[in-house]
DNA sequence: TGACAGAAATGAAACCTTTCATTTCTGCCT
DNA sequence: AGGCAGAAATGAAAGGTTTCATTTCTGTCA
């Protein structure tokens, strides 16, 4: 119980220098003379010094840490991302604050004041339905936020991977695989990340022309497990001539849950029903059927945000605002292997 | 760009008050008079006024934050019990950091200073292969440190959840279901978990007595798939007559790269060999055979670790030091569903 | 009207670090 | 020995909040 706090000052103190000296042993070891040093740190020894941040921190008027706000820290695809944030803000001697909004916009609003309260180096924000609004005002007032895992307009940075696109991806492998009747799983449509996606897989269809009914949409909750289980149980249950041959997943969690339920009901995966899912997380190839999936460059999302924020914080007067938008890639797996027969 | 800074002199000056009015209103509403608060009030929307937190702080003495070090963000069971630390800790005003040690012991050491440093609340550490050096110092210059998932000496406070029991929850399991070679799969066994479980196990089968063989330990480098995945491969590859028939998996993660190989093979899962993983995360319910597994509380890990740790912080005179220990418990699924002949 | 209690407002001090303009020291050269 | 440059060390000031002992105000009661 050392509790009354150890200061520079109770170091200089002890070492018999000034506490200017021991800021610079500190801070520019090389400006002191080697026997000084040695004192100094000898008597931080002594004493068990240690810094505090907090005071650092309010002489330099900003944090070194960097928040990031998710939808969900149970989704591998984010804990991912912030794999790739943590690097690249580690290899700048920035450290990482995860939060998890959990689709909730009051806890977004409740992390984003306290990040901007702690003068947080910057922001990461995966928004969910809506963007919370006093997102100008803070970055207005110095924090850099930067937008992940959705675009955005000129009026900030943002880095994205193109949904759109990724729901194409996914439908045209079906069809090239020959399924005409294809379903597609995901909610709340009111996420960007699940619009886009699902307007990507009307796209294709309509390009392919006739021949192909339009896609039917079951709206889950979430897009998590449960939630798919909840539609797979529904398109289980429609008869053989009006259940869909392959099911378009908003992401994999979902497809994970409509994989379980179709195996409970005896229905063969890709056999009876193919399945593509989204993001390409870990499992996704390990799951027991191994998933098809539109991959998403997560780790490298993480590392261009950190990068980008790290620029609008550092050359805040010439900084012009980007907008980095990666492309999906199709994994294909056995969750979709082509039919045998018809 | 109001990046001058607004502080409270600014308001208070604006509002024609002191700065210790200012102060009133922000931290004791009611001692200032509904009029006065309500001019305060508006200066701080004039000026767009944030409070400083690291000043509060280096006011205060201490921060409001609790630090998570954990071995992997990415294993479900740790994400969930930073769900229970975050649950916890929100219901007594405090927020939560989550560090990913990666079990590497520099980075836990990195975190454990870095924590000191911003003067945490407290520290959660769920520590790997061995305990840092550093710990009783830390705790002795002030900042509580509780160990969550391990379990300790007197000198400490802990969570955990008695593996040695869940060992042999597994393997009694195993054995009334009629197997008789079992595989341990897991590592490193220097883990004190692994080390843990594997001595349940084995106890399990010595108190069964003859009639069992002992225990084939295939050890893996880590505690995840693709762990899972090697070990899984060895195992496949032996002939049917010294294949074990069921396989104990540290962990589901490591179950999941098993199941994945078996299948693979064409080895039915629970036909052919038998699995049980250990966690019981969200995924095992929902794989394509579901995971029998040994279920932590891992919520309820999170929540009653923060509990202790407020207590060491708060009753920091009287506090007697407790190791909390959960029993852990078996969850029958598919993948270990009775033999149907033998 | 004067005194007084309680409410409201005040402002100096403390928290700890870093910075930077000055001062002091060291050793070398003439 | 005197002068000087460069290295080393100094210490006051600043950064923004909270606390708490004081002061000032408001209204009531005698």
């Amino acid at each position: 119980m050392t509790r009354p706090g150890v200061s520079v000052t109770n170091v200089a103190a002890h070492a018999g220098v000034s506490l200017g000296t021991v800021s610079n042993v500190l801070n520019r070891p090389d400006r002191v003379s080697p026997a000084t040093r040695a004192r100094v740190l000898q008597a931080i020894e002594d004493l068990g010094f240690v810094r505090n941040e907090a005071a650092r921190q309010l002489r330099a008027g900003r944090s070194r840490t960097i928040g990031l706000i998710v939808l969900d820290t149970g989704n591998p695809f984010f804990t991912d991302l912030a794999g790739g944030v943590e690097k690249a803000a580690s290899e700048n001697g920035l450290s990482l604050v995860l939060c998890n909004s959990d689709e909730k916009s009051d806890r977004e609003a409740h992390y984003l004041s306290l990040l901007e309260e702690q003068r947080a180096f910057g922001i990461l924000l995966a928004p969910g339905v809506e963007l919370p609004q006093g997102v100008d005002e803070i970055r207005g007032r110095g924090t850099p936020i930067v937008l992940v895992d959705r675009g955005s307009s000129r009026t900030q940075c943002s880095v994205s991977v193109d949904d759109f696109v990724g729901g194409q991806l996914a439908i045209d492998h079906l069809l090239e695989r020959g399924h005409r009747r294809i379903a597609f799983v995901g909610g709340p449509l009111g996420l960007n990340q699940v619009a886009d996606r699902l307007r990507g897989a009307r796209e294709a269809l309509q390009r392919r022309g006739a021949g192909a009914e339009d896609i039917t949409v079951v709206e889950t909750e979430a897009l998590n497990v449960a939630s798919g289980r909840d539609a797979g149980e529904r398109i289980a249950g429609l008869s053989a001539r009006r259940r869909p041959t392959a099911v378009f997943c908003a992401n994999d969690l979902i497809a994970f849950g409509v994989l379980q339920v179709m195996t409970k009901q005896n229905l063969t995966v890709p056999g009876d029903v193919a399945i593509v899912g989204y993001d390409d997380i870990d499992f996704a190839a390990a799951a027991a059927v191994p998933l098809t999936s539109v991959r998403q460059p997560r780790t490298q999302l993480g590392q261009t945000a950190t990068e980008l924020l790290i620029e609008e914080a550092t050359e805040s007067a010439t900084h012009k605002h980007r907008q980095v938008v990666f492309s999906p890639e199709l994994v294909v797996r056995e969750s979709s292997a082509r039919k045998r027969s018809r």
